[in-house]
DNA sequence: TCCATATCTGGGAGCGATCCCAGAAAAAAA
DNA sequence: TTTTTTTCTGGGATCGCTCCCAGATATGGA
C-alpha cells in the first residue's frame, strides 16, 4: 500500500496525496475530504523511510544516556524523569525517540562512536558529558544538531545549546539555608569534578561561605561523584571533624551520608543537618532539604528546542536557563 | 558522500561498494581492503533511510511503555532494568531502540494507535498489556512482530510470543516460605486483576494455602494494583484483621504495606512478616524478602528473541519462562 | 472581452541504497 | 587446448516518497 495505490483508489494522483499528506494549500476543499476518506480508510501511513530518504528527515531525534550502571539504575530517578519530560515534547511534536544507553561492558569512546555515527536521528539530547568529550567534538565536527541538558564544560559553553540550571546560585542559595540556621562547620561533598554541574555546585557553596565570612576548610571538603556510596565513604570521611551541616553535590551523594549519619548516631538535624541537589523521588521519601529543578521541564524544554534547531526555526547555539527552587524538609529544618 | 562516490574514489563498482559494506562473499581481498580503507578514511555510513527502503528493515525494534506517570516512575525501577537488558540485546545485534512513553495526558486507545501504526520499527516490545488491550489484537491482525514480557491474558497464550516467568509457581514458593516460618493468618494484596501477572501471584497464593490446609478468608484478602499507595492502603483495610503475615503481589506494593505497619507500630517480622515481588532496588534498601526474577535478563532475552523472529531465525509463536529465586531478607526473618 | 494572476492537478526526476542479471576473468575439468 | 564451472565486477531497475515544473482551470482587473 502505497502513495500511487491511493491515488488510484481516490481517483487522483500521488502529487495530490502527497499534499493531502502533509497538509499543503493548492488542494481543492472537495478533493482533500474525498483523499483523506481514502486514507483513512485504507490506515495508510506513509513509509517513513521513503520520506527520509528524500527529506533527509527522520523525525526522530535521540538521546544518549552514557554511564548506565552507575547512573541510570539505582534510587537516581533523575533519567527516568529527563526522558518523561523529552517524550512529552516528542509526542506534541510528532517526533520519535531513540534510546542510547550504554551496556557496562561497553567502553566510553565506543559509545561514542556508536552514538555519534548514528544516522537515523535529526539531533541527539545528550547527558553526562565530561569535559575532554569526545562527543562534543565530534557533534561540532560535523555539525550535528544536539542540545546538553546540563551545563557545558566552559570552552564550549558559546559554541553548544543547552538547557541547564544556574547550578552555581542554586548551591549559594541552599548553603545560605544552611548558614542562616546557623551552622557554621559546613562541609561539603561533591559531584564529579570533571562534570561542570559539579564544579558549579562547589563554586556556589564557597560563595556562600565568603559572603557570610566564613573559612573554606580543607577539611570540610570531600572530592566525591554522584553516588551513594560515595557520599556514605565521604561522610565517613568527615565525621571525625565534626562539621554541623553537609551540602552534597546531589540527592544520591546526600542519601549516602544520611546513612553514615544514622550508622554514627548522629542526629538529623539537630546534630548535623544535610542539604541535596536535584529533589530525586528518594529526596521527598527520605525528607531531605533539597534544590529543585524539574528535571522534566528540563527534558521537554531541550527536546522542544532541539527540534526547533533541527527545523531552523531557531538558529545555534541557544541557552537556556530554568529556575530554581530551595525545598526545605526535615533535615534541616525540624518538623518541616 | 553516498556509495558511488566511495566507489569512485575506490575505483570500483556501487555494487561492489555494497558487498564490502554488507560483507558478502564474491569480492576479492585486494579490492576489498581497498574499498574499505576507503570508507574507512571518509568515516562513511550508508543512509538508512535508503537502505530501509529497499531491504524493509529499519534494524530498529520499539518498546512501548505505558501508564508512565504511575509506573515507570518512582520507587519503580522495573522500567529501567527492562530498559537495560533490551539495550543490550540491542547493541549485540546491532540494531537500535525506539522508546515509546506515554504522556500522563494520553488517553490509552490514543497510545496503542500510535504505537502500533508507526512503521519505523520492525517489531516492539510491549509492556503492561492488560486484557482485552487493543494493542495486542491490532498487532495480531497486522502480522506485527512482537514479544510481551510478562505472560499474555490466557486466550492469546498461544498466538503471541513472551518473555516470562512462572508467576503462579513462585507465588506459591514465597506463600509457603511464610507457611514455614509459623505464619497462619496470610493476607496478601494483589496486583491488577486485569493483568495476567497480577492474576497468577493471587492463584500461586491459594494454591499455597490449599497445599497448606489453610482456609482463604476473604478478609485477608485486598485486592489492589502495582502502586505504592495501594499497597499503604491496603495494609490499612487488613490492619483490623491482624494478619501476621502478607503476600504483596509487588514490591511497590509491599513497601507501602511497610509503611502503614510501620505508622500503626506492628514490628516486622516479629508482628506480621512481608514477602514482596519483583526484587527492585527499593526491596534490596528496605529489606523486603520478595521473589526475583531478573529483569534485565526478560528484557535482553525479550529484545534477542524479537530480533530472532523478525529475521526469520525462529517461528511466531516462542514461549520463554524464565527461573526465579526466592530471596529472604529481615522482612520475614529478623536478622536475615 | 481579454489578459494577468492565483489556484489546482499531474507526471518526471531524484534521494541512496539493494537486488538481479549479464558479462568478464580466473580456476577447474575435460 | 577447449569447455565448463566458479569467482568477481558493473550497471539497470526498484523501493516509496517529495520536489519541481508545466499545464489546466478559476478568478479578478482593465
Amino acid at each position: 500500500m502505497n502513495l500511487e495505490d491511493i491515488a488510484r483508489k481516490a481517483g487522483v494522483s500521488r502529487s495530490t496525496v502527497s499534499r493531502v499528506l502533509n497538509n499543503e494549500r493548492y488542494v481543492s476543499e472537495d478533493v482533500r475530504e474525498r483523499v483523506q476518506q481514502v486514507i483513512d480508510q485504507e490506515g495508510f501511513r506513509p513509509n517513513p523511510a521513503a520520506r527520509a530518504l528524500v527529506t533527509r528527515r527522520s523525525k526522530i531525534i535521540g538521546t544518549a544516556i552514557r554511564q548506565t550502571n552507575d547512573v541510570f539504575f539505582g534510587d537516581n530517578s533523575y533519567f527516568q524523569m529527563l526522558l518523561q519530560g523529552v517524550a512529552e515534547a516528542v509526542y506534541t511534536h510528532d517526533y520519535a525517540m531513540l534510546l542510547w544507553l550504554s551496556p557496562s561492558s561497553e567502553h566510553r569512546d565506543k559509545f561514542t562512536r556508536r552514538v555519534s555515527r548514528d544516522r537515523n536521528t535529526d539531533g541527539v539530547i545528550i547527558t553526562s558529558v565530561t569535559h575532554n568529550d569526545p562527543l562534543l567534538a565530534n557533534f561540532l565536527a560535523h555539525k550535528r544538531h544536539f542540545v546538553m541538558v546540563e551545563t557545558p564544560p566552559s570552552q564550549y559553553a558559546d559554541m553548544v545549546s543547552y538547557v541547564t540550571v544556574d547550578n552555581v546560585a542554586a548551591a549559594d542559595e541552599a548553603v545560605t539555608h544552611l548558614i542562616e540556621i546557623g551552622r557554621r562547620r559546613i562541609a561539603t561533598i561533591t559531584g564529579q569534578m570533571n562534570i561542570q554541574d559539579g564544579i558549579d555546585r562547589y563554586e556556589g557553596y564557597k560563595r556562600a561561605l565568603h559572603r557570610a565570612g566564613l573559612p573554606l576548610d580543607p577539611d570540610l571538603v570531600v572530592y566525591g561523584a554522584f553516588l551513594k556510596h560515595e557520599g556514605y565513604n565521604g561522610m565517613k570521611r568527615l565525621l571525625p571533624f565534626a562539621p554541623d551541616a553537609i551540602f552534597a553535590g546531589g540527592d544520591t551523594i546526600a542519601v549516602g551520608a544520611l546513612e553514615a549519619l544514622a550508622e554514627a548516631g548522629s542526629r538529623v538535624p539537630e546534630d548535623v543537618a544535610v542539604v541535596g541537589f536535584d529533589d530525586l523521588d528518594v529526596a521527598r521519601t527520605s525528607g531531605l532539604t533539597t534544590v529543585n529543578h524539574a528535571v522534566q521541564l528540563i527534558g521537554s524544554t531541550a527536546a522542544s528546542l532541539l527540534i526547533d534547531l533541527i527545523e531552523g526555526q531557531l538558529e545555534h547555539p541557544q541557552h537556556v536557563v530554568l529556575p530554581t527552587r530551595l525545598v526545605i524538609r526535615r533535615s534541616t529544618v525540624a518538623g518541616a
